[in-house]
DNA sequence: AAAAGGACCTGGTGGC
DNA sequence: TGCCACCAGGTCCTTT
């Protein structure tokens, strides 16, 4: 589920009930996620005020006084608000409860994601601290992908999703994104001309700000309603559409592995 | 240093 | 119905 768009949309969804809310309870059941839960989670932040959430990469960062609690949802995490009081699901993991009515419920299937502290200036943290810019960021440009491009002797999406390039970009949107730019996923890196990389950059962007925008029916979804979100899918131009007729051109899509991750693309319409 | 592959973990699906 | 292989929205770590 958490692709950028979805992290953005829940950290939108939970700043506004739960800004300058004080933590007044932290329940650990499962403390085994990527990395160890800190055992003294609690003692940490009862009593602080949550002073605001923000967003690096895909790592929510809730800040209090003390320091600063980072989030990250993995494959498959999510959180919702609810009361204290609500049956728990599979796989619930962490409640982080305010001012005693309010519950911010952390669930994680396959436990790739990350609950962690940092009492120190958080961009220093090892996690955060070599990641390229935001893709939304004028920072993320032709000149600066196209000098990144120069000297690597890769597919061009597996630049693309290398969190030391750029940020944010995940399986479904390079591939979506390679296929609005009219660029193989394949293509070498140092093959691509400075207008490939202004394409790409450009569609990076579209497809990402289009994609938050269609964020409601995540937030609907995170905000308690049953069933899967599909929220983007039919917008979805290539990713998951292996045999199926290209949009654009009716070639059909095709499908390969690229770094060990599902590719999909459409050779009549992505030629570079 | 760059590139490639493995690792972490559970659940869903499709084949036999 | 059961069992098994394989796949899935991420990203760090180890090996080549």
């Amino acid at each position: 589920m958490p692709e950028l768009p979805e992290v953005e949309t829940t950290r939108r969804g939970i700043v506004k009930p739960l800004k300058q809310q004080t933590f007044t309870q932290v329940i650990i059941r499962q403390p085994q996620l990527r990395w160890p839960i800190p055992a003294n989670l609690p003692e940490l932040l009862i009593g602080s005020q949550l002073l605001d959430i923000k967003r690096r990469a895909k790592y929510l960062l809730l800040a209090t006084k003390p320091g600063t609690l980072i989030i990250h949802l993995g494959m498959s995490g999510h959180l919702r608000i609810l009361s204290p009081d609500t049956p728990l699901k599979k796989h619930d993991h962490v409640d982080f409860i305010f001012n005693d009515e309010l519950c911010l419920r952390y669930n994680d299937p396959r436990r790739f994601g990350a609950i962690l502290w940092t009492e120190h200036a958080i961009f220093e943290h090892p996690l955060l601290n070599k990641l390229g810019p935001e893709p939304l960021d004028p920072n993320f440009n032709a000149e600066y992908l196209h000098a990144i491009c120069q000297n690597k002797k890769i597919p061009i999406k597996v630049v693309l999703m290398d969190a030391h390039v750029v940020v944010g970009v995940g399986n479904i949107y390079a591939n979506e994104a390679l296929f609005l730019a009219s660029i193989l996923p394949s293509a070498c890196a140092n093959q691509l001309t400075h207008n490939n990389c202004e394409k790409l950059v450009t569609a990076v962007k579209l497809v990402l700000e289009k994609a938050i925008k269609a964020g409601g029916t995540t937030l609907k979804d995170f905000m308690g309603t049953t069933g899967k979100p599909g929220y983007f899918r039919h917008a979805l131009q290539v990713y998951n559409r292996e045999h199926q007729a290209c949009f654009r051109c009716k070639h059909l899509i095709q499908k390969s592995i690229i770094a060990q991750r599902s590719t999909y693309f459409c050779t009549y319409c992505q030629s570079a």
